[in-house]
DNA sequence: AAAAACTGTGCAAACGTTCCCAAAAACGTC
DNA sequence: GACGTTTTTGGGAACGTTTGCACAGTTTTT
């Protein structure tokens, strides 16, 4: 059961013309007298005919699709990010194919190779927080797929790369936390293998030393899964309890929700003394208590942006060798001192 | 720059064979004998050979595609959805196209038609609030393109279709709030053209009836946009003020964190002192403060069993003739009167 | 007035598969 | 060893496009 549609060879027999000569007057290419171009145009609004996509792909051996590649969709950071994407992807004639790592290595490979082999023209990728092996990547790269690194890059993959200031968004959210009296600033983190993670460490090191406190390690706490486990967040925060944090800085959105969530559960009595900043793009942070200060990416603007240099890419003449790495300010966002958080 | 793989072309020069003894060699069919099945294997293996998904499509004349079409991904239960649909159809090799409506009815024809043009084999569909025309997908669904309603489902229309109770889940809130002693219940809710709607203000209706509560149809307040504007929202929570309510029951995820978003924002000085409780599949609904009891839909299996449904309309040797509408529970998830709200 | 250049069109091949049909090979039977 | 039967293989068309090339008709050049 499947649904038919008119063809350029229907069009091609009703009009008695022939099937290059209808193709050149949809595609408005070369030399072909005004008059045809109308009579075929007309026809083929009023069959309604499309232009059967697959046939298109097989021909010109690309398939108008973009791949993406998020930790999960249901964060509202990656989100906003896919809403970007699209934005500019379906304006460009492209559609895209969504798929999510939950933060794992081996899904991460297993959706490129998917990808890949459902003949992508583009990668649109934001690594797993588990991934290390990056060479999958490289050979695909190689072998002329374009890819897009955003958010989560890598270090040594020459290509075009979009993030957010990571060192400042840490480095204003540390800042807020200190002047707001907090001695004793904690950071809760990603995996240590992510781009994201070190910077974001180096912006809060670095307010720590602007304002003379000393760093300690063990106020540092990683969490390799990205905090996809609640085990693996609930033992971060009782690891770090113990060590009298009244500030927290923490390093992703689902780090941060799931972190606030740890603490509620396995130490109520503290939860709303401890002040806490951290990188979220929840559009519900107003509705969160204890509340929060957070430090606001532009994921969509970043999905943009990403999506321009992919296709930039996909579409260039000849390889491009010039890549930049575009770097997009973060926002913070004060805690508000609201009625239903009086207790602060 | 196109990146190329070895064809069925190449192994069957490679091996001295012809395309058609490759190509039923890979595909394992008719009667092959084992020695050429497995010469062919071995090298295709070797050369890490990927069908082109495009040369079959275009032969097969079906994509292995499933478009999805919900109001927004950054919504817990439309994620949520999307998941289950993934985990199926990645199995029975589709891959999914996912777009987003903001439920906006335009948006939803324009993305129907994307689809339909980039020959997806099935549709799974939650209508747009605004939705009140489906001729459009009257006409598709003739010609020929199996579609499976899900979540928002409209009446008249021959299929699969996936809900939740409905009507149970808006009793169970309503009934929740009235054992906990309130006696003005409210009710926000989406666009009057939704399935989800009618069905939802017939449990809130029959649980005050059961408790011999007059309803008040000034209780009821309806969003046309879903509460995709903040101004929708705000202005039916203005309206509902007036009448004191001292609990409110609403009906659809988005709506509930936005109610409380615009409760505390224009009455924070009584959002407290109003019980919610709402449709939401919000994994932070533990973060809220307000903290509110909460009816979660079985999202997840949800995706499941539409795709289920959608995927052996697609796969049926001769039309489907015979419908089922499956009806999944919703679980209560009483308020917890956490620390964080204390003073409820 | 013939040669050259340009226009608009059609023919046919190609993209990588699948699958019908027929041919070839292998086997069994008398 | 001739014949029929079964198994295995190859040829080639088809899916719906795009596009290089050729060719006819028209216009320009010399």
């Amino acid at each position: 059961m499947r649904f038919e549609t008119s063809t350029i060879k229907d069009i091609a027999k009703a009009l008695g013309l022939s099937t290059s000569t209808v193709s050149r007057a949809l595609r408005d290419r070369y030399e072909i007298s005004e008059e045809t171009k109308k009579l075929v145009l007309a026809y083929a609004e009023k069959v309604n005919y499309r232009a059967n996509p697959i046939a298109r792909s097989l021909k010109e051996r690309r398939s108008y699709s973009i791949g993406i590649i998020v930790s999960e969709i249901a964060n509202n950071f990656f989100s906003q990010v896919i809403n970007g994407i699209e934005s500019i992807a379906y304006d460009r004639g492209y559609h895209v194919i969504i798929t999510q790592t939950h933060e794992s290595h081996k899904q991460e490979k297993l959706n490129v190779e998917h990808l890949a082999s459902r003949s992508i023209d583009g990668l649109l990728i934001a690594l797993s927080s588990e991934t290390q092996d990056i060479n999958y990547l490289r050979d695909l790269y190689a072998k002329g797929l374009p890819i897009v690194f955003f958010d989560r890059v890598p270090e040594d993959f020459e290509t075009h790369k979009v993030i957010a200031n990571n060192f400042k968004g840490a480095f204003d959210a540390t800042e807020h936390l200190i002047l707001s009296g907090k001695k004793t600033i904690a950071h809760l983190t990603n995996s240590e293998n992510l781009s994201i993670t070190k910077e974001r460490l180096k912006g809060y090191q670095a307010a720590l030393a602007k304002y003379h406190i000393e760093f300690k390690p063990e106020l540092v706490k990683y969490c390799q899964h990205g905090g996809m486990h609640n085990a693996e967040l609930e033992t971060a925060v009782q690891e770090l309890i113990p060590h009298k944090p009244d500030g927290i800085f923490i390093s992703s959105d689902r780090l941060t929700t799931g972190c606030i969530m740890a603490l509620k559960k396995t130490n109520p009595e503290i939860a709303h003394r401890i002040a806490i900043a951290g990188f979220t793009n929840s559009n519900l942070v107003e509705l969160f208590s204890p509340s929060l200060t957070s430090v606001k990416q532009p994921a969509f603007e970043m999905g943009q942006v990403a999506t321009e240099l992919l296709i930039s890419m996909i579409e260039a003449k000849r390889p491009v060798t010039e890549f930049e790495t575009k770097i997009l300010n973060t926002e913070l966002v004060r805690m508000q001192k609201a009625l239903g958080n009086r207790f602060l």
